[in-house]
DNA sequence: CTTGCTATTGACAGAGTGACAACAACTTGT
DNA sequence: ACAAGTTGTTGTCACTCTGTCAATAGCAAG
């Protein structure tokens, strides 16, 4: 007779498994809303047992706020292929940049960020607020700006505002169809050409 | 002996049980993220039963979308008032308008749409995209802008990307008060007006 | 006071979540 | 090769929450 010992599961490393349900749940949070999706279906998709889920990430709530601070975590800009040129040109470098991540992450990206629900979350607020700080510290420097250090407050206060246009013309592009790349890259780069270059000296004097 | 026969329970109009029990839902929905709140908490804050919920809402996610629904909508200008100067002075006056509308929501408003959670809803992306469109379409009135007929719309799509920096721009200054009124105001007049002045004609050529 | 309408309640069944002790896959030492 | 230890994994239990529905009670009309 076979001594065939199949093991009925596999043993994982932590950091794998937890890769794995994580992967599972940020499929299935992309698709349907939070209260949607039960921590039964996470497991079944993972084809592991619920229980493993709390021991993992001890909530679902846990879980959930994983799934947001990966979706949002924006790559950092490699630097080394930055233009010298005028403001202009590196801020269009820099546009075209961003439309290639969001391009990147299409669906997914859009699925996630798309609806901005209703009711307040201090711990999303705050994974979102560093995110978005992030990604203005990096445009920033990415631009060439950083010299301008005693109103850096202020500026990636305006550089964070424009991170909102970029979502929603980033929706229009992707999910609505209603601009093209190109159109949006001419948008976001002659704003944000005329928010360095014209509005943010202004606003110093201010 | 009294024969006072206290009712335990008054007897209302539906509409008025319907709007007393929707400003409770916005309150705490306000507060706290969607599963935090139970429909027993909003039962005992409208002091009613919990299954008179249903009854009005038909499911606690019913009940979620009509809070939605209710806090998006934004008022329609009053358009009297309108100056009939310059591009640039028009949109100063739309852009004043619109900051007062989120000062006067203040924090509700803030509390409401200041977290973009992650879940795809199609049904909340409906709403905000209907709202979305209805804001749009109305700074574009508001500015004077209904006659380029033909680019219609792509002016409506760059404008409803302008309303992300204008929520974002909010945010800064009622949530984190990074940036002052006046600042808002400045960046987004000056972004505003090079968007419908300029951006908008390169964008017909494209 | 009685009757009828219906807004409102209270209880019940089903589903989902978190905690925890027992189990089994894998590793290490002999 | 085998035994013992380690710990990743499971399955169950108690609790909470949601939606349904028949029964109740406030209120107006006759």
């Amino acid at each position: 007779m076979s001594t065939e010992t199949e093991p009925r599961w596999r043993r994982l490393e932590p950091d794998q498994r937890r890769e794995q349900i994580l992967d599972c749940a940020i499929r299935l949070f992309g698709e349907r809303p939070y209260a949607e999706v039960s921590t039964t279906d996470i497991a079944r998709e993972a084809g592991v047992a619920r229980g493993l889920i709390n021991h993992y990430f001890g909530s679902k709530r846990g879980l959930y706020l994983e799934v947001v601070r990966r979706m949002v975590t924006v790559p950092v800009a490699d630097r080394s292929a930055v233009p010298d040129g005028s403001l202009a040109e590196r801020v269009e470098f820099s546009v075209d940049w961003l439309l290639d991540v969001i391009s990147a992450r299409g669906k997914t990206w859009v699925a996630v960020l798309g609806t901005e629900g209703v009711g307040n979350d201090p711990e999303v607020e705050r994974i979102l607020a560093e995110a978005d700080e992030m990604a203005a510290e990096n445009l920033v420097r990415t631009v060439g700006m950083r010299d301008v250090e005693p109103a850096g407050a202020e500026l990636r206060a305006i550089v964070r505002a424009f991170g909102g246009m970029v979502k929603a013309a980033g929706r229009e592009w992707i999910t609505h169809g209603t601009l093209t790349r190109e159109q949006v890259q001419l948008v976001l780069t002659e704003q944000l050409t005329a928010l360095l270059g014209e509005t943010f000296p202004h606003l110093q004097r201010l």
